[in-house]
DNA sequence: CGATTCCTTCCGCTGAGTGGGAGGCTGGCC
DNA sequence: GGCCAGCCTCCCACTCAGCGGAAGGAATCG
């Protein structure tokens, strides 16, 4: 590095992206060095950067100097078709679910080797859980997580069982019985899980189904979740049937029209 | 303009930004050579461009080829903290409301001129409503507009009444009349409008108030559409109010802890 | 089958972005 | 109070990354 300038710009369009990268939910908020490191981009640079793309209002200026993402990418961002239509269709059954059992109901599908969970409805006394929409959970430890991975590619499903996390002393992590877990959940249609994402929750989740030329394709995964003590977790499953079918049904509807 | 190249890249960086602002809730699917024309971009730099942002997530090609907002904007404009804090807190509130009435509620903020609409459950069976989580509807013409305008600044008020628009037949245009309206609006603690911004639909909107140092303030108006036939809608008011307060008495809860 | 529209690729020119460094500001420590 | 360390802001000469005109495909149409 004998020059001094204009060594920059690997490949994205300017250092912006990279610097915008910088920011993750872990993040939310930066100074501008934090930034500058986190996104490999030298100081005045990033101070230049960050000076555009506030007055072009991707970013925002805390009072107390810090940086965190601004009204324009949150506008953008809701413009994004992120499962748009199954989030609009889902929901109001997600509301008619919650209504009923007032419970935390999530809609969750699978990216790659995450569930990520698209929609969420929760009441005030709900317990805490972690999901939040945006999340991504593992497929192999959560209600949603178990159906989606039991519908996935046999790819999908032997890179999860590769090296399946432990996110709680009662997570199952031994390959032969999540697969066995798995073939129950398609035997059954619902899958059901223990404390095994955090301590004090049960889950419970069906999948969502549409009809496809190639017969039945599960798209997403609709379950609760609930304080350790409830003991009649199981009677909800016809509850989440009833609004994976009404979804299901609507998704069809909509595209067929479409 | 004689020359050749590099004429480009007003201030902004690159142009990226620009080609992202083609993108909005009228247009959010585009082909290349609408975001070109639409952004003011060359073809061959919007094509660039965009093969960057998509490389990047910010876009997402479709099968049909046209582009549109891609995950990684959906990501980051979750991070973005606009009201993240109201909207966590009002949810449970505005399900409750949603439980006991079934209608659609809304939960909006004053952002310049206009009324943001920050958070929304709507049911099945509910009017459809222009209203979307992310749009900006004017202050003059639904009830949460009213509310929020009625709390507001003069100079906010008087360049509103100064060319209040027509969204229907019903609309209310006469500044004097929408003066006395607001009047009444602070004097009865509650909006209501009829036929104003959307025919069929009446609207009934309560304040949202903390207190501060120097008194309450309105932070957020918190509303209810309902179809015009309805005739019990001022029966909702005090539940708008036992949610609002609610939503206040959280609200300050959560600075103090802060 | 030529006309039209839209997308993709190429490539030489140049000025916009780059980043080292100087300078300011703030707060903590001795 | 004086010094230092950590941040942030601003400046400016260098240069290469982005720019965009233009040509070549691909797809659609009448």
């Amino acid at each position: 590095m004998a020059g001094r300038a204009g060594t920059g710009g690997r490949s994205v369009t300017s250092r912006a992206l990279q610097v915008l990268d910088a920011f993750d939910s872990t993040a939310p908020r930066l100074t501008l060095s934090e930034i500058a490191e986190r996104s490999g981009t030298p100081l005045s640079t990033a101070h230049r950067l960050l000076g555009e793309l506030t007055a072009w209002g991707a970013l925002r200026r805390r009072p107390d100097g810090r940086y965190e993402i601004g009204r324009k990418l949150w506008d953008l961002g809701l413009l994004a078709p992120v499962q748009l239509e199954l989030r609009q269709v889902a929901t109001p059954f997600l509301l008619d679910v919650h209504t009923a059992t007032r419970d935390t109901v999530h809609l969750a599908v699978r990216e790659g080797r995450s569930a990520l969970y698209v929609e969420r409805v929760s009441g005030r006394e709900s317990v805490p859980v972690v999901s939040q929409v945006g999340s991504r959970l593992p497929l192999h430890a959560t209600g949603v997580g178990k159906v989606l991975l039991a519908a996935a590619p046999d790819d999908v499903v032997d890179a999860v069982l590769r090296a399946p996390t432990r996110e709680t002393r009662h997570t199952v992590v031994a390959p032969a019985r999540l697969r066995r877990e798995l073939a129950e959940v398609r035997r059954r249609g619902y899958a059901r899980t223990a404390e095994e994402m955090s301590l004090g929750t049960l889950s419970l989740a069906v999948p969502v189904r549409v009809e496809r030329p190639a017969g039945p394709a599960v798209v997403a995964a609709l379950g609760v979740v609930v304080p350790s003590h409830r003991r009649d977790l199981l009677r909800l499953v016809p509850v989440l049937e009833v609004a994976a079918r009404g979804i299901g049904r609507e998704l069809s509807r909509v595209h067929a029209f479409h």
